[in-house]
DNA sequence: TACCCCACAAGAGAGCATTC
DNA sequence: GAATGCTCTCTTGTGGGGTA
């Protein structure tokens, strides 16, 4: 089989090496399971949007884990052993990093079948068990590699592979983590505080998830302090504040709009460039909804309006169609016009709400909890 | 003509909820 | 405890259009 090769296969590799030598480039090409973790670590380099595939991984972990916990692996006696508890193995398997919301999937069925999906020709089954007792096994025979005369048992390097993904999963995830954190410990009475902590936030470099959160709480709590008066008839005029709603999270929103207002009924977008032309496609066949651009940019709003005009000058060309792209552009909000606007709540003496609010939406983009 | 980029569609993995 | 259906969303494949 050619082996698949991917940011995390060099480290792989290196483990193998430290554990057999001269002997791991054979074991590599052998074992089908080393083989397996390969395919299933290539999210390692590819950031919080990619799935990381837990369920499977750990599913092999806690068996293997049981295994070596048992020092099967030295005395060879696997075969004679009862096999480990579903509830055990579960309940391990929802105390590794990630795992916590974790079901049954992976050791009852999942991860056998894609398994055979990869090595259609493999004679054994990774994830054996026993449905009347519930005791399970990891197969014995992908763990003993067979290279000319000798054997390995490649238990232990299983285990440190995984380990080594899960640590680079985890820096992936530690600096959003640390940022709530820093966000929980701030949001008591520190008006200075509050602001540095925004002002990070919405940065040219943060992180284009945080940057979106915290456009949001702020522009949220801003318009929260406006109203409109509005109604059916002269007699029916009610004043209403200005509602925004976040409209999914920003890794799910492929395409889509981040925020929108009611009643006013205003689309918002946030971006990172003034390469917005992606929203507008077809400009020249139909009229467009306009949309207000939330841009992660120090310029000012007319340098960005200008910029996105040169760009639309240049794919574009006929000036009608030009002007129709630019009337779709309802308004531009910059880093500094953001900050402003963050000033003139944290004036009203209520910056926490906002704070709270990054938080509430924090939670919900990351799946993160206290 | 070959290559690249982009948008869209389909496939697939993972988690949630429900049921037995 | 285990099986199953559903939903969400990430990955991969494909085709059209633009460009060298």
């Amino acid at each position: 089989m050619v082996v698949m090769e991917h940011k995390f296969t060099p480290e792989i590799v290196r483990i193998l090496e430290d554990a057999f030598g001269c002997c791991s480039k054979a074991i590599f090409q052998t074992s089908e399971l080393i083989q397996y973790l390969n395919i299933k670590t290539k999210s390692a380099s590819r950031g919080s949007k990619s799935r990381a595939s837990f369920g499977n991984l750990y599913a092999i972990y806690v068996l293997v884990e049981d295994y070596l916990g048992k020092s099967f692996h030295k005395s060879g006696e696997y075969k004679e052993y009862e096999g480990a508890r579903f509830t055990d193995l579960l309940q391990r398997m929802r105390e590794l990093p990630f795992g916590g919301k974790l079901q049954n999937h992976a050791l009852n069925h999942r991860m056998n079948k894609e398994f055979e999906k990869y090595f259609k020709i493999c004679e054994f089954t990774p994830i054996l068990r026993d449905a009347t007792t519930n005791k399970y096994w990891i197969n014995e025979n992908l763990l003993n590699i067979e290279i000319i005369d000798e054997t390995f048992n490649i238990a232990n390097v299983v285990i440190e592979i995984i380990d080594a993904y899960i640590e680079i999963k985890r820096q992936t995830f530690e600096s959003f983590i640390t940022t709530c954190q820093e966000m929980q410990k701030i949001k008591s009475d520190n008006p200075t505080a509050i602001r540095q902590f925004i002002v990070s936030m919405i940065q040219p470099n943060a992180d284009a998830r945080i940057f979106e959160i915290a456009s949001f709480g702020i522009l949220k709590k801003y318009f929260a302090g406006q109203s409109i008066y509005w109604g059916w008839t002269l007699d029916e005029i009610s004043e209403e504040s200005l509602l925004l709603y976040k409209t999914g999270r920003c890794n799910a929103n492929d395409g889509g709009i981040d925020f929108v207002m009611r009643p006013l009924g205003r689309f918002f977008q946030v971006t990172e460039t003034t390469d917005v032309k992606k929203y507008f496609l077809d400009i020249d066949k139909v009229q467009r909804y306009p949309i207000t651009f939330v841009i992660k940019s120090m310029d000012s709003a007319d340098v960005l309006r200008e910029k996105i005009e040169q760009q639309a000058k240049r794919v574009f060309s006929v000036e009608k169609v030009v002007r129709r792209y630019m009337d779709c552009i309802e308004e531009i909000i910059n880093i500094p016009l953001l900050l402003e606007r963050f000033d003139e709540i944290a004036d009203t003496g209520k910056p926490g709400p906002v704070i709270e609010e990054i938080l509430l939406q924090s939670r919900v983009e990351f799946n993160y909890d206290d």
